[in-house]
DNA sequence: TTTCTTTAGTGTATTTGAAACACTTAGGTT
DNA sequence: AACCTAAGTGTTTCAAATACACTAAAGAAA
């Protein structure tokens, strides 16, 4: 068994995708990975995989992104590097490790992004050349490979502590959008309620949330006002 | 010149050290550079390493901080990474590079932590194996090695945006401290000033900010009852 | 021992933001 | 015309944040 003498640095994107029917997540399938020797199920992942020598870290992250699934020019924000030496070195992981890489023993510390996408703009089932790709409920994430249930975790963490401070919410919902649907977003993530009165009266206050001349088309009850968000009025 | 074909991984550590004085950041000096070709100053740098190939991120923290600082059970937390692929290969930090590293231009990505400690009950100048070491007030620092001016700038913004939620005000003060010390730390770190009454209010609400049976000793004025922090009584 | 200097320590009134709460409206469907 | 559904709207109550000025205790100086 060969000493390993370098280690190698990836990027793991856990791409939040958002509509009226929940936060989900994107994960991609193990397909090509024989665990015909241990007799595992397939596993699901993130999306990640190991940086180039002369790429940046967020450049990594979004070509990764986009080789897995297609997706491009979605918000991305660094949020925790992950380097216990023995993150990929666990039973369940050989299999996969072996099919993929040159260097299946090798140590990875990756780092983590967190990324937020409407499913209303973007298409939800972007094809990969390998491998399925996933809208998963993140109710419904079973155990993933290697530590990424972790870093999911450590994702939604930083989702939830920047989704007020940092006007991101914006970037889960599609362009034209009602209060009602920003108030679910915040109870989802949040996972708290909110009372109506209270927060339309809060969101009328921030100046970069724009009333739009245009309501609701085709819904059996009241149309809802539109608004879209304006990156420019960010006085508050 | 050597194509680079591997990358690696280092950390780096702001430390802030805190007493009546004010906030502090630990330096060490590049002696053992010599600069000649390039004709410039010695630089002061964060005190950083690369990791090594067994060891986990805040590990390899707490080693390197010990072997250039000697200081030993500090308070660490990880805070960013930093990966652009030229952070480490502007002219003014080739020749210390050469000093020090076997392969010099090598791309490095590093891995951010801040560290907290009080001035009061950590030796304020540890003794190094090799250069020298430094606290520098936090408006005095100049222009560093690397992007190290960057790395700073990201731990300020951690500890500021931390001090509140996380309990962490108390890895800078002594073990006994008045309610002035804390306040003057939070209007230090804060940047902003707070009502004395106002501000003693809040910390009597706070179970885990314990008064003890003593009084400050040896001051010219009216002594103050001294306070510790009680990690058990965090109920709030 | 008196006076001076310095920081510790304390309470109330005002303003602001958070929380609680229920009915009417507009559109589509039956 | 009646019904279903989610949109939209104000006021009251309570809690927290803010603003503000004097007395107390110790050591130093006279």
């Amino acid at each position: 068994m060969l000493k390993n003498e370098t280690l190698h640095l990836s990027v793991d994107c856990v791409v939040f995708g958002y509509d009226d029917s929940g936060l989900k997540v994107l994960l991609i399938n193990q397909k090509e990975a024989n665990n015909e020797e241990v007799g595992q199920n397939p596993m699901s992942q993130l999306p990640g995989d190991l940086i180039l020598i002369d790429e940046g870290l967020e450049a990594a992250a979004e070509r990764v992104l986009f080789e897995l699934t297609q997706l491009k020019g979605v918000y991305l924000k660094q949020f925790h590097a992950y380097g216990d030496p023995n993150r990929v070195k666990q039973l369940k992981d050989r299999a996969w490790l072996r099919s993929v890489r040159t260097q299946p023993e090798q140590r990875v510390i990756t780092v983590g992004y967190f990324g937020l996408v409407s499913l209303q703009d973007h298409d939800p089932q972007p094809a990969s050349f390998a491998g399925g790709v996933e809208w998963i409920d993140l109710q419904n994430v079973g155990p993933l490979a290697f530590d990424h249930n972790e870093i999911l975790d450590g994702a939604m963490d930083a989702l939830q502590n920047q989704l007020e401070s940092h006007h991101i919410s914006f970037e889960l919902l599609p362009k034209k959008f009602t209060l009602s649907q920003l108030q679910s977003l915040y109870e989802v993530v949040l996972e708290k309620k909110f009372d109506k009165r209270n927060f339309r009266k809060n969101v009328k206050r921030m100046s970069h949330v724009v009333p739009l001349d245009e309501k609701q088309q085709g819904v059996m009850h009241k149309p809802a006002q539109l608004f879209s968000f304006n990156p420019d009025h960010l006085d508050d």
